[in-house]
DNA sequence: TTGTAGGCGTTATCAG
DNA sequence: CTGATAACGCCTACAA
């Protein structure tokens, strides 16, 4: 079933069912009756794929994730919630994943996944690896999330970290904690840097010392917190509080912890960063700082959204990092 | 640039270049090289598109779920693993979601959408949705996951759910329980009648007695899981162990027994289903069934393929769901 | 206001 | 083996 066949049934020429489709206004009403009536009938749908090709315009967006970290709810969401708002705006959403797992030279697949598909725009949203990305030859406009500096030609969502990093590092401040410990993911992702560079911050307008010693840099993944933790465990004087780099390294610590025999909450201070749903049920709930994937999939898509049609007042868009209290934080306790 | 423009730089027509891009292998070699050459050096790509017009084939499936489950790590890498095996294969995926949180109709939206894009056929992995959806005037090969009953023209990947009840129940009947609680989801979802029915058919197997009393329907949420232990508890003689239709919802019971100063694997036994990453680092570990939302989608993606592709040979899939045992379960307790 | 003709980038069918 | 030529389904001047 197609325009032609619409038109035939409807005693009209095909350019006629073509205004009618696209509420071209000129169209005689009732001319345009008979034919809804007619597409209504035969249940026609328009090809998409034809429309683009005639019209130039793939009405699709790449949105490009990484996903290392295994079984991680934060990426899986980001997806999730990109393709909700990319539909609900009439988009479809080319989803690549920039990662070993499916091809050993993940840039170049994307870029061709992308360019055949005549994406209109691109987002990058994995937190780390936009730089290796940003050799991607294309024409079309990228938006960041989090970049640590902004790129030519790129437009970057702002993170802002450090609104969450304050206050986390404030509270534990104000309940007396000296030896303030971090798990970290592994630095070569630059978000992990940013995080850090984060907490240093906070740390130093909070007047409190900063021990590198305390810093373990592990896996942003369940096991790789619970190994990082050990690791803070085990020095000589470890940490009486500790941040993470994400949520699920927070519950991984969290299971380090409860092997031991320690409480977060009572003898260590615990934090998490995400805010997955997760944390309000686990045992302690887990105090964390929050980093909506579902917002920052909105504003990421708002700003492809921008570029894409050429927007001219652009929005600011910054995502500020919260502090959220839970259970998992408690005074220092002595040795 | 396009194919025309290729073949004009090559010296060959554009019915050549096409072949070249095809693999044809009745081209000449020579030829084919000097096209290769160009293609190289423009970094052409083929218009995605045009291909899919061209052919009749659009090279993509449709993939619709429900996440009516607020926050489910489940579906979410229900798509994510469905995109990556499609993408695999060549497909595009077009991922609808069927709940009223997008629109007030979604099965409409949804049979638009992938009329639309022409998908080649479509997997619906809501688990209990797909008798709502069955109104689907669709004309592909469709492909349901652990449908109830098989319908009409329609693919089921099997599931089994009763395999890993089975051994679960018996799990608990060797630790001696008597009374055995079940938090179900709401039983209009087709797939909570079906575990519902696998559990009692696992505990008939095992000669034990079954008190519906012992039943709670409730969200198959975190905060439905929380609500329904609740209620079993207030029983004037609650269960000594609980089976749960999914992980989210048993991780929410344990929130409720920990805030009542039970706990799980000690005070009473607690079996969730699922096996989403975070059982391994609940306190105490979580025990479950296991139901990979990884082999989920790739069975179900290789079903549609097989339907797509008119396969002779069809594969027997099936699913098997397997208990995994870990710490949350114990011998019951006296009251 | 409506219809005709041409084009979007590709594949496919023919002659040559 | 190659190259015109005609689809695929739709949009869009331009002409009527």
């Amino acid at each position: 079933m197609n325009i032609r066949e619409i038109a035939k049934r409807a005693r009209v020429s095909h350019s006629t069912v073509s205004r009618v489709i696209n509420q071209v206004d000129t169209v005689d009403p009732r001319l345009a009756r008979r034919v809804q009536a007619v597409i209504q009938e035969v249940g026609y749908r328009p090809n998409f794929q034809a429309r683009a090709l005639a019209r130039g315009r793939s009405h699709t967006v790449g949105l490009i994730v990484s996903e290392l970290s295994g079984g991680n709810p934060f990426f899986s969401e980001i997806i999730l919630y990109f393709e909700r708002v990319a539909v609900e705006h009439g988009y479809e959403v080319l989803v690549s994943f920039a990662d070993k797992e499916t091809h050993p030279d993940p840039v170049t697949v994307c870029a061709s996944r992308m360019q055949e598909r005549q994406v209109e725009g691109i987002a990058t949203l994995t937190f780390g690896m936009e730089e290796q990305l940003a050799k991607f030859p294309i024409s079309v406009p990228m938006v960041y999330a989090g970049a640590d500096h902004d790129l030519q030609g790129v437009r970057n969502v702002r993170i802002n970290y450090l609104s969450g990093f304050r206050d986390a590092v404030k509270h534990l401040v104000e309940f007396g904690h000296q030896r303030i410990g971090y798990l970290s993911g592994q630095l070569g992702w630059s978000s992990m840097r940013t995080r850090f560079e984060a907490l240093r911050k906070a740390m130093k307008l909070a007047g409190a010392s900063f021990d590198k010693d305390l810093v373990a840099e592990c896996d942003h993944t369940w096991d790789g917190g619970a190994q990082g933790m050990a690791t803070l465990l085990n020095l000589p004087k470890p940490p009486t509080a500790v941040l993470c780099c994400n949520d699920v390294a927070a519950v991984g610590a969290l299971k380090t912890l409860a092997s031991r025999g320690l409480q977060a909450g009572k003898d260590v201070a615990l934090i998490g960063f995400d805010d997955l749903t997760i944390c309000r049920f686990m045992q302690p709930a887990l105090t964390t700082i929050q980093f909506s994937p579902r917002e920052i999939a909105g504003l990421a898509f708002r700003a492809l959204l921008e570029e894409i049609q050429a927007t001219k007042e652009k929005s600011n868009l910054e995502y500020k990092t919260k502090f959220v209290l839970r259970e998992s934080t408690c005074a220092p306790r002595a040795q």
